[in-house]
DNA sequence: TTCCTTGCAAAACTTTTGCATTAAA
DNA sequence: TTTAATGCAAAAGTTTTGCAAGGAA
């Protein structure tokens, strides 16, 4: 994706396209992945980015807040963010950490309740948690 | 539930029933409820319970990896324990943050993924996100 | 005695915030 | 010139850990 790609997507959703927020975005945009702050941190660093903590944590909050990407609450440890904001489940591996997509015609819901009165449903997060298998 | 029958329960989960045990199983299980290490915590000294806050997480850990309790990921903030530990869901109001039980029947799934090979699943954790509806 | 548990405090880790500086409109 | 964004450091919040003291077997 070219920068000016990149930009037009931070534009389509009122984001102004700093220098940090294209670098920050870039990395996010690249390929649909799962990140917490500390490794995309560690990533743009690799990459020679000028970038500071508090900048990263302040994007991710802006992008999740204008729905660029999605936030995960896979752990009750760190917050994770997933570049790919179209309606998908995902695979935990318990013992990595390792996340993996599931796409949403890999579950079907055939019955889900009502929500109660006044409210709607702003999203479903389904994941499920594996271990090794005994045999294997 | 008296004193004895949570003994009972802790031994039956491989767990010695120490005074402080004792206490914090007996507000975790009185009721079933989701609450976090600080919110036993303050119910705990509110109770006047003599517990220091090392052995609310400590024992918190212990009781999860017994199968005594669920820890529940519905924010990327704090962690969440579930006195339920049979099988249901989750609503999740986004902004008051509350959490509201979502019996089994209320969810069927007519199809799921396989797991990857040599991999089993642990469980499945179904968070439902509620918003204010706009009519409301 | 020996082993396990607890409390306290400190440390570790994640995230947010205050504020001066810089960059952009 | 006026506003917005950034970096740095400090603060805030959550969880874990080291270690001495206490309690149970």
């Amino acid at each position: 994706m070219s920068i000016a790609e990149i930009a037009e997507r931070l534009a389509a959703h009122g984001i102004q396209p700093t220098a940090q927020r294209l670098r920050i975005a870039a990395v996010l945009l690249s390929v649909p992945q799962h990140l917490s702050a500390e490794q995309l941190l560690a990533q743009l660093v690799a990459d020679g980015a000028r970038v500071s903590k508090a900048t990263v944590y302040n994007t991710l909050n802006l992008f999740a807040g204008r729905g660029l990407i999605r936030p995960l609450s896979v752990d009750g440890v760190r917050a994770w963010f997933d570049s790919n904001v179209e309606p998908h489940y995902h695979f935990h591996d318990i013992e990595s950490g390792a996340l993996t997509d599931v796409a949403v015609p890999e579950v079907q819901f055939s019955r889900l309740p009502a929500p109660p009165a006044g409210m709607e449903v702003a999203g479903i997060e389904l994941v499920i948690r594996l271990r090794k298998a005994p045999g294997a």
